[in-house]
DNA sequence: GTCAGTGCAAACCCTTTGCAGAAAG
DNA sequence: CTTTCTGCAAAGGGTTTGCACTGAC
């Protein structure tokens, strides 16, 4: 790991944040709010708690329920993306457009590869009754 | 869900086991081989917790800590393959030739990809001493 | 006798849940 | 007021760990 979470985070704006809150069709709370500002305010992969550690950086703002309970909640209504790779926590991903990832498993550490990077060809046909959801391509890395 | 995973399972023979497990640098142990056996005795996608039921449906051969302990071992020794698509489970896959996966996120089932119906473009430059350990399609599906 | 492998239960850790209190309109 | 949201602590559940026992050379 290399990010210095310790200090104070970059944050987008409260304007626009409210405005993406209620374009996802979520209610703008003091709570989402400050997540969401933090989250959203750079591109970054983050779990829930090194985003609990942020956002209360400067003393107690959200509860650790309310962090899960809302991340959970921007991961359904799409304003976040939740990024599986290791089975020991999820990740937030601040940047909803399609693109794919590295994942370097000696340092957990998760990097983008632009969409245009990496063509995926054509997909099979889905299995009757289902719906597509998402592609994700992983490129697993170790350490040489 | 849909496999009857409490019938009898179908189970690779002693010999090719035997073999497998050498092959891949591990000692064949009495639990080791019957843990392989179920496993890859066909194509399929198991959680520590449903193989630890299948090895033991006919009573008692092997325990929760053996059976998590030697999926680590199998998976870090290339015998089989971890699938990480949901983050409360961990899938091991007894087919560990290059393939992707479908994964349908109602009902948690997941259906093999064969590698040449999906094709990865290049990919882009690795980072700085990084290898690459591999490279995975994830579809994700939804029922309708 | 030595050392790897195994079993058991407890510990771990991330995540979810239940419920009472707070906040918003 | 009414409803939604939040905080706290406890519960949950898959996985790992500590340690003593077993078993194979």
């Amino acid at each position: 790991m290399d990010s210095p979470i310790s200090e104070r985070p970059p944050r987008m704006e409260p304007a626009e944040v409210t405005r993406l809150l209620v374009q996802h069709g979520i209610a703008p709370t003091q709570q989402r709010l400050e997540i969401a500002s933090v989250l959203l305010g750079r591109r970054q992969h983050l779990s829930a708690d090194e985003l609990l550690a942020l956002v209360n950086g400067e003393g107690p703002v959200v509860s650790k329920a309310t962090v899960y309970n809302t991340l959970n909640l921007f991961a359904r209504n799409g304003l976040v993306r939740e990024v599986i790779v290791d089975p020991s926590r999820v990740l937030y991903d601040s940047n909803t457009s399609p693109h794919h990832h590295f994942y370097n498993q000696s340092t957990g550490e998760l990097m983008d590869i632009e969409d245009r990077h990496i063509a995926v060809g054509s997909v099979p046909d889905l299995p009757e009754g289902t719906v597509m959801d998402g592609v994700e391509v992983i490129v697993r890395l170790r350490n040489e």
